[in-house]
DNA sequence: TTATTATTTAGTTAATTACTTAAATACTTA
DNA sequence: TAAGTATTTAAGTAATTAACTAAATAATAA
């Protein structure tokens, strides 16, 4: 978790999680909804990668990004923790 | 929520968050759970509020901290629109 | 009023982060 | 094999962040 959080602070990272939401997408294809050099946004992928947010699959030449969800559920139960009702620990 | 992202991303206000769960606390009493000077928790508080994590009050010479849940049932919401099950179009 | 305690604000510095361009790697196609 | 496309890695820099000490503000108590 403490890795997503810091992936979860800049908000180009979060856009990109928005874009995979829709449906999985090359590095390419997230690089062209940014004004950002492509490697910029392939820092990026490998910060939400490293978080767990993200995972990758080679297909040919290209690489595909997609969601994983574990770690937004764990983030669900965390926040959970911080409303009233719920005693779980972090 | 963007400022709550940011807030989050660093452990020690995720401390602070975890220290006021259990109940509220002064500016002093936050500080002293930890290595640090009073200064660096007061911009750590200044940083929580500023992202409305918390909320101060001011009881004579002391300043009371505690938890506004309203931001964590946002990230609640967000983090739930990225998990299987929650999908908008459905 | 003066001193004491609680806390924040100001100013500075070191570490981290987010970009850039250039070069490297990997796959595809002619 | 050589050229082209997709993507990452490397190296450098500017901006941001998180810490510190010192000074300021505010309330309390002598």
């Amino acid at each position: 978790m403490k890795e997503a959080f810091k992936a979860l602070a800049d908000p180009t990272r979060r856009k990109i999680l928005d874009l995979l939401k829709a449906k999985d997408l090359t590095a390419g294809e997230i690089a062209d909804q940014f004004e950002m050099s492509k490697p910029s946004i392939s820092q990026h992928l490998k910060i939400l990668k490293a978080a767990n947010l993200i995972e990758d699959e080679k297909q040919g030449q290209y690489i595909y990004y997609h969601l994983n969800t574990t770690v937004f559920q764990e983030l669900i139960s965390w926040a959970m923790s911080f409303t009233k009702g719920d005693d779980t620990d972090a």
